[in-house]
DNA sequence: CTCGTTCCCTAGAACGTTCTAGTAGCTGGA
DNA sequence: TCCAGCTACTAGAACGTTCTAGGGAACGAG
């Protein structure tokens, strides 16, 4: 039975008017809803009992106003990456439990990096909090030298300090998916790769690396990419013209991975068989029975924690280690590799 | 060149910094922020400049706490639901040039509707705007007792009065795909629901009368689903063993039908020449070319204008049209359908 | 020259909260 | 008896903004 708010529109109820009923000042109301200590129980019982009948809420905005801490972490997050969906579970999970409530902001078509950044700043944000930002590193770098910045999956090579970077370990991970293919027995091994996106550079260069290591310098095959399904589909059509067809490959993330096995099935390769396919990032869709694909999988929850972890230690002065946060990944086996045929 | 901020951190400036340097009133600074008008030329000029040569920017919980409107939605999403991303960014769309900003609360994992809505709350919304919720009709209504709340997709008849609804034709989007199979030759068009997912109701009633009207209630199956890719493929694989063996099937959503297509493609059940395939929504997902998906489109751009139409009349006080907005789907053919082998 | 208007600007209150500095009343030890 | 040290409480300032009221100067009309 919801208690029947004494004011029905606009006027929301305030500590004075719970004051005023309760018959105390409103600094006692306020440390009562705080929980702080400095109030009687019968008062405390008596001041809770008033908020209640009047359907009293803290308004956070004010609260926030007056306290100089603001405990407000900004995320900026990209509206269609599922990637993103799931790490910002993460971060929620880790950061209201230490205290810290989350304000979000979305880019999407139409709203930019910097419109992003520009209404966290507006909102009082202690600390910022971005997921694979794409924003110029002279944009980052301007950002730090107001509040803590940390760059979730976008290496900075020093061109932005100040800013903390948390990522996952890309080019040990493509290592490890190559790793697992030669181990299969396979030698032509292709990478379609994410062009410019967060991570591409550094999954290309242990593709690379990894298959010089084996002594398939001369088998290495990019083809470009991107993030998406249909980049990876469009790879898939360039490798199977390819000759000799390879008979593995590796695609930038799990999406890219999907739009690969897609184009495969409906070209009848069958997968495993004849072409072995591996994702990166573990996604959900990776997880799915029928999808079932062996992918690189990220530490979501980690880097989450990592994240979140940095800005708070920034944040309260604690000691940073110095130098990036790098998460190791780990190879999923699941369905779509095999020895070859 | 980003102008170097004065105040290194935690201070940040203020209307009075900026009101000192260009030896003003803070009143004054205040309208020259605002652009309202009541400030000469000269000194505007001046004003601007000295707020940019300190880095000011206008502190929005300060703002919305002296000014009685606070201009601000609040907007529940789920965040693993694509569809309410691509709702999220036409939401943006609309509400930012009408003057009204968007605070945004995820449902996750171990953060319940009841959270979400809290924290907008707290957060000063004036109104709410809620993708799919599933709370309870009784907490519905008991946040519409204290501000305008729009829900989008779930309906809701009568149980939450005070509650906007802003859906899709759901039957007639299931009517249409029908027709168009029927149109096609098909007579065994099997239904994949979405269990108790907001729409599924409404989609399977859709179906069910559309399939009577055809003569062909004898024919109707409905399996169950949900609204995963592995309900689909679930249902996919019921299909493949039934007997006689359905020529098409209806998919709850893109997500579902993205399932099914790859349960038959593993199945070597070419699409569309055994079995049409039908999805709903008209995702990003489902106009990949690799996918191509005949789907039921619905109008994400007039949902999202809808819902915050609503809730913008509601708070500025326009007569709006009683009873639900109900927008019409449209069909979107694509390469899963065709005629009957 | 005076009066009203208009334009530019300012002082100070207000928003709803937290914080600082205190007061009043009690308990207990010397 | 006195005071130190608690606990329970309050008044009033402060946060950074916007709003209300108004002040002074310039200008045109009479």
């Amino acid at each position: 039975m919801p208690p029947t708010p004494a004011v029905p529109h606009g006027k929301r109820p305030t500590l004075a008017d719970v004051a005023a009923r309760a018959g105390v000042s409103t600094a006692l109301v306020s440390i009562v809803m705080r929980d702080a200590k400095g109030a009687g129980a019968a008062t405390r019982e008596r001041v809770l009992q008033a908020a209640q009948e009047i359907g009293y809420r803290p308004d956070t905005r004010a609260r926030l106003l007056r306290s100089h801490r603001s405990h407000l972490l900004g995320v900026q997050f990209g509206l269609q990456h599922p990637f993103h969906s799931d790490l910002l579970e993460g971060v929620y999970a880790v950061a209201e439990p230490a205290g810290y409530q989350i304000a979000l902001s979305a880019v999407a078509a139409g709203r930019g990096e910097q419109r992003a950044t520009d209404t966290l700043l507006a909102d009082r944000c202690e600390a910022l909090i971005l997921l694979g930002p794409q924003a110029p590193a002279a944009r980052l770098a301007e950002l730090a030298a107001q509040l803590p910045v940390v760059s979730v999956a976008r290496r900075l090579r020093g061109s932005a300090p100040g800013v903390e970077v948390v990522r996952t370990a890309d080019d040990e991970g493509a290592r490890q998916a190559v790793d697992h293919l030669v181990a299969l027995g396979h030698r032509d091994i292709a990478h379609i790769d994410g062009g410019r996106a967060p991570g591409a550079a550094d999954r290309r260069r242990g593709y690379r690396t990894a298959m010089s290591r084996h002594g398939l310098a001369d088998r290495v095959r990019v083809l470009p990419g991107g993030l998406t399904e249909e980049d990876g589909a469009a790879g898939a059509r360039a490798l199977l013209d390819a000759a000799p067809r390879p008979t593995a490959v590796l695609a930038f993330n799990d999406r890219s991975a999907t739009g690969v096995l897609d184009t495969l099935l409906r070209a009848r390769v069958p997968v495993p068989d004849e072409i072995s396919v591996i994702g990166f990032d573990d996604s959900h869709l990776a997880r799915l029975a029928h999808i079932n694909l062996t992918t690189v999988g990220q530490d979501i929850p980690r880097l989450a924690e990592l994240a979140v972890g940095r800005a708070i230690a920034r944040l309260e002065g604690e000691r940073i280690p110095d130098g990036e946060a790098v998460v190791a990944p780990r190879l999923v086996i699941r369905g779509t590799t095999a020895e070859p045929a």
